[in-house]
DNA sequence: ACCTGAACACCGTTCAAGT
DNA sequence: ACCTGAACACCGTTCAAGT
């Protein structure tokens, strides 16, 4: 929390951009206005003006960063594997697992709607892009004989499902009842869709 | 359009969510303000919480109806299927037209935040089930000797998928180029996934 | 160059006052 | 009983003015 030039703009930025993660880890999505985060790092409003475009060029930098986290998280948790299948099944779960412990954040990538005439910055869709094209990594592995488009397709789609749970799991649109949990469908619809491509 | 008691209190609430929905599909989730539903239809503000709680209860009940009109549609669009498998993929194709038809509408169902306190109503949430049961109805018929709970996970996760393909491709998050659509998406991960079932 | 303070045009919500 | 009009406490965004 600085005053008059005590920060450079790029650090000035990245405290703003830490606020606002913290204020959406703390209270939620709807208090995150321009106001409450200058205020938190010791500036008034015009001053954000400064630092980004407009609110929404502050929320694409948070969900950058948050894009970032969810990769790191990913690429740990899947270390430890050798087994394309097992990588699969971790990295559905680390997905989960991140969704669960940042829902906000994470709800905010992909809710999060920019005004009709601007489009999503060819980074952040870069960076989803990423996930796609490990899970098409390791479907290749599986099956080595399958061409490039079709083990395209079949990481789009097996990933898209695992996707739709994680949607459906944290924001309580799944009647989560009995002993059925958020992991357990992944695991599901994964190994399920992986036996029907090895049937093939 | 009227005014000073020319409609009653149900029927005028019928009025602003025919408004409502009509402004959601001309112009967007941004301009849906209290004053504008009110205006559209020959009022002021103040009389909109006459009608309405406040404005979440009014996208709550946009929301009971666009789930209405999503299971008429599935309901049509499969009657004509006899094998559960095509049903299953006829529904799928449905979910995709009703979502990629009315964008901003599927995705208030999805992405609307309510206050902390409260939880989305019951009834709203029974017509999210309805989809889950059906698709149990047909993995039933599928297999038939699987227990219940089984059956039930199945449908969740396959239906999750589904669900996740589509809010991935009318968000524009899917990069579908090349000769993959959503629809093929859907169709392959249905297809697989009853593969593996049947594999078992 | 950086930051403030005040303004503008909006919001959702409430509520006394009218008919 | 139904509806208005005005108010309140907010928003995002802009920008002259200060240092």
């Amino acid at each position: 929390m600085g005053r008059r030039g005590e920060h450079g703009k790029e650090e000035l930025t990245s405290l703003a951009l830490d606020a606002a993660v913290a204020m959406l880890e703390e209270e939620g999505p709807t208090t995150l206005t321009t106001r409450a985060v200058a205020g938190r790092i010791g500036y008034t409003v015009g001053s954000l003006y400064f630092l980004f475009r407009n609110r929404d060029a502050l929320i694409l930098r948070i969900n950058e960063r948050t894009l970032d986290e969810l990769r790191a998280e990913i690429e740990t948790a899947v270390a430890g594997y050798r087994e394309p299948r097992e990588a699969i099944l971790g990295m559905g779960r680390a997905y989960l697992t991140f969704a669960t412990a940042h829902p906000v954040r994470w709800r905010l990538i992909f809710e999060h709607v920019l005004p009709a005439d601007t489009e999503v910055p060819a980074g952040l869709l870069a960076k989803i892009e990423g996930f796609f094209t490990r899970v098409a990594g390791y479907l290749a592995a599986l099956a080595p004989d399958r061409d490039r488009l079709a083990v395209r397709r079949s990481a789009q789609a097996l990933w898209s499902g695992v996707h739709g749970i994680t949607v459906l799991a944290i924001t309580d649109k799944l009647a989560l009842g009995g002993d059925a949990t958020a992991e357990a469908l992944a695991e599901d619809l994964i190994g399920r869709y992986l036996d029907g491509l090895i049937a093939h």
